[in-house]
DNA sequence: ATGCCTATGGCAAGCGATTGCCTAGATTAT
DNA sequence: ATAATCTAGGCAATCGCTTGCCATAGGCAT
């Protein structure tokens, strides 16, 4: 910087205001400036830059696991968001191990970030907290109380499942199994919660596996459900990838989807409809989530900020070739 | 800091020293400097620890588009290994614009990130040179020369190609057509001629339908396949995303998937194992790239230097079930 | 001519760390 | 006993930039 200043022959404080609009600088000056910025291929140092403002421009974005289909979606928009708002994007992945979300936070407050989205929910009590206190505003999924410096965004899991319930109910279904993830995931728990309130509405009862919520998880859980004396004729899932799972070894097994079984995901995954049978799934609005988790970081830092507050994020059925009207049972055993 | 320094009477410097363990300090001291960070929950500040430095700890990820199924894998391998090697991790995806790439190069420099990783080949051709320009190493993807401050990680599509066209030349296979990616990036030119190549050692010819590179395309480039005289038997796709496409769209033509047509993908994307059929794939080791990315960039900064080199990185093909042996054609109108 | 704005630019004090060099006391070698 | 060597800790310069405040000069109204 002191080069361009001195090869522009001004100081550097006018170079300084020539870079960041801050201050009216003739048009010669200017020029003169940003032609020796130009000759020098001065690029400015943002350390120094972040430490002379007393806070940096970098919004954090914390998830899980990257691989989950779920997240690159989410990670895409934030980043849009952040960018077109002036901010950069530090992302860190946790893996949902504790420790990991700990050294994240720590990594977001070593960078005296503004904001930060903790978009999973397996993250420790007192995270909202700690951040708080180092005045770092924060975003939540499906955990959390909002505050001052704490939005929380709640997925609304009551509508996709009772929708989810009532296209089953409708086919006909009456003997339902729900694959739901580890229950120690506050939004697993949710969901579960929410399918079983569904169903309570109306009477009915829900066998519940508790899975991994993967592939694998899916396909272990069919095994269980396939020992079992009487088969349900829908199942729901806690993600698409265990609905995946659990198809392939349903099919594998000689169970006909939807014929016999209609199965139900959660997400919608970009592979949801590329399956075969394409997948019915609960979609959660992933971009959506990503885009708000910076629009709500603004409010909260911006220079007309407003405290942090709770919003609810909508879900939705989409409804594809998984399910089916429930089979004929009195043909087949149920007596 | 100086809140530090003072709490547990000493100088900054000490505390300093006993952040970063410089210097022998007393365990009486270290002790009580502890305490002290504890108490106030001190947090060094990034900005100004990388000013003092004079260099960022932060290796920048350049990738195209997150949510093509291939960057995820390299992405968590990326982070693990710049976190295990005391790095952060900047990501910047460009969606194949030049001009968001040329953006993320800058934030790059700007940060004065010793080192940053290209994982995209369509890069402006002076990437490097700007780069070296800045004393920022670098690491390509399929493009740009080695040099002082760049390597490049060269894929060896010829291998996952040789060893593909022989399966299906052994199944058979006699014509042969190809769902090529955008032939502008340099990549997707690559596979192509490796392909053909290939085929070319055998005397034969291949059909190439270029196409962009997801499952539309796949789909798109079957449409105009089907119009022709002659069906291949066998498709070679770009990546496993238009192999998808593809045989989507065969299927619904009412083309059967392998036994009159055989599709081989290239990635080997998490989702290949499970579509119906599974997709026999070249696979590229994605998680490998992004290790090796932060191994070279480490290489090419560390204390012990070494210049910039070529590294081929290694492919081969995963048969699953999208190939078969070639349906016999005396019965189906070659006459 | 005087006084007051406005427009433009510079000075210099931070921002919060790191680190080369120095000092004082303790320990060891001669 | 004296010099030499360690050990532990502090001083202060420095990193590259931002920004509050001041200075200068020309323009305008009175």
């Amino acid at each position: 910087m002191q080069d361009v200043a001195l090869r522009s022959g001004v100081s550097e404080s006018t170079v300084s205001h020539v870079i960041n609009g801050t201050k009216a600088v003739s048009a010669s000056t200017r020029e003169r400036v940003e032609r020796a910025m130009r000759e020098l291929s001065y690029h400015r140092d943002s350390q120094a830059r972040r430490l002379a403002r007393g806070h940096s421009d970098v919004l954090g974005l914390v998830i899980s696991d990257i691989e989950n289909p779920f997240f690159p979606g989410l990670i895409k928009a934030f980043e849009a968001a952040a960018l077109s708002a002036g901010y950069e994007m530090l992302l860190r992945t946790t893996g949902y191990d504790p420790l990991r979300a700990a050294n994240a936070l720590r990594t977001v407050i070593e960078n005296r970030s503004p904001g930060v989205a903790i978009m999973t929910s397996r993250i420790s009590g007192d995270a909202a907290a700690i951040l708080a206190e180092h005045g770092t505003a924060a975003v939540f999924l499906d955990s959390q109380q909002a505050g001052e410096l704490t939005s929380v965004l709640r997925i609304d899991y009551a509508k996709g499942a009772r929708e989810a319930v009532l296209c089953l109910y409708h086919l006909g279904h009456r003997e339902f199994a729900m694959i739901a993830g580890p229950q120690q995931r506050p939004s697993h728990r949710i969901y579960r919660e929410a399918v079983e309130a569904a169903l309570g509405e109306r009477g009915l009862a829900i066998r519940v596996i508790e899975g991994s919520n993967d592939v694998a998880g899916g396909e272990a859980a069919i095994g269980s459900l396939l020992g079992a004396p009487r088969m349900p004729s829908a199942i729901l899932c806690s993600n698409d990838l265990t609905a995946v799972g659990a198809i392939r070894a349903l099919t594998r097994s000689g169970v006909q989807v939807p014929a016999e079984v209609s199965v139900v995901g959660a997400d919608d995954i970009p592979f949801a409809e590329l399956t075969r049978p394409s997948l019915t799934t609960v979609r959660i609005p992933r971009e959506r989530l990503g885009e708000l988790a910076v629009h709500h970081l603004i409010g909260l830092i911006g220079p007309n900020r407003q405290p942090g507050r709770e919003e609810l994020i909508d879900t939705s059925l989409v409804i594809r070739e998984t399910t089916a009207m429930a089979p004929n049972r009195s043909t087949t055993g149920v007596r």
